[in-house]
DNA sequence: CATTTCACCTGGTGGC
DNA sequence: TGCCACCAGGTGAAAT
């Protein structure tokens, strides 16, 4: 479900109500493609850790996690969302939605807990040690580089010669990390760009448009809190308002805000795709 | 290596 | 009310 924005405001809801908090106890699903780290190593890891800081990388919700005694990190708890993957802080006395897989209990008396109905979402946990040359064993850091801070130079050379339709590469998140489906289409939208151009043949000009245009797209559904399409809360369960200012996404056979064209949908890299057929081009 | 397709899941919606 | 087709915020593995 989540993308960019998405993510980074339950990261930031939840960074606000649980850092400094120390988790008490855990409860984990024994859904087994959940646990990305075995869970048993996960319940282990977890309890007793106090949660330093909590901040996002990609699509990727980073927990750092330590000995209440000590002030270094030395190990990350890692939620991915994937499609319907929510994050919660709530007090130990509300109701448990269906499809929870983690609860972990706070020396607070709060709550941290994740659920998923669709299974796509993956937890992950790592100790961490930096003698250690295994990858599970270093700081998580999403492959792709952040929309919200790429150069110039870099974004132009993320497309080079790349034969794939520019949708496609705004997708890939070993280019650049948390463009997902709706901001993909909405930052398309407002450059003006058709989404089966091939990126690699987008001109100079045309991808500083897109990289401004899909930094404030990013920065302004941050600001409003994300989109709730369907089902998206924050940390809080408070839903996002973003959704109210898309122009193209889900917005099939509905007239263009800019032209009044009906708005086209179409499948691209296996997704459907949302784009005015007169302002896109 | 670059690119495309598909499987993985549950649930909501709208047509009949 | 039920059944069915279709759609949905993601991504990794397999195929090409």
């Amino acid at each position: 479900m989540p993308e960019l924005p998405e993510v980074e405001t339950i990261a930031r809801g939840v960074h606000a109500r649980v850092s400094g908090d120390v988790v008490h106890e855990a409860w984990f699903s024994t859904v087994p493609q959940t646990f990305q780290t075995p869970r048993t190593k996960q319940l282990r890891g977890l309890v007793g850790k106090k949660i330093f800081a909590v901040h996002r990388t990609g699509k990727h919700i980073v927990c750092e996690l330590g000995t209440p005694q000590s002030h270094e990190p030395s190990a990350q708890w890692i939620v991915h969302l994937g499609m319907t993957g929510r994050l919660l802080v709530t007090t130990p006395d509300s109701v448990v939605p269906p499809h929870p897989h983690a609860r972990l209990q706070l020396v607070s008396g709060r709550e941290l807990r994740f659920g998923d109905p669709r299974r796509f979402g993956r937890l992950e946990f790592r100790d961490l040690n930096p003698t250690s040359r295994k990858k599970e064993c270093k700081p998580f850091n999403a492959p792709g580089l952040d929309p919200l801070t790429i150069t110039s130079g870099d974004f132009r050379a993320l497309f080079k010669n790349r034969k794939l339709a520019i949708k496609a590469a705004l997708l890939n998140q070993s280019l650049l990390a948390g463009v997902g489906n709706i901001y993909a289409d909405e930052s398309l939208f407002h450059s003006g760009i058709r989404p089966t151009l091939q990126a690699g043949k987008l001109s100079t000009p045309r991808l500083e448009i897109l990289r401004l245009r899909l930094k404030e797209v990013l920065t302004h559904a941050i600001e409003l809190g994300g989109s709730s399409v369907s089902d998206y809360v924050d940390a809080n369960g408070v839903r996002g308002f973003f959704q109210l200012e898309h122009c193209v996404y889900l917005r099939t056979g509905e007239p263009c805000l800019t032209c009044n064209t009906p708005i086209r949908r179409i499948e691209l890299a296996g997704r459907g795709t949302h784009y005015c057929p007169k302002c896109q081009r």
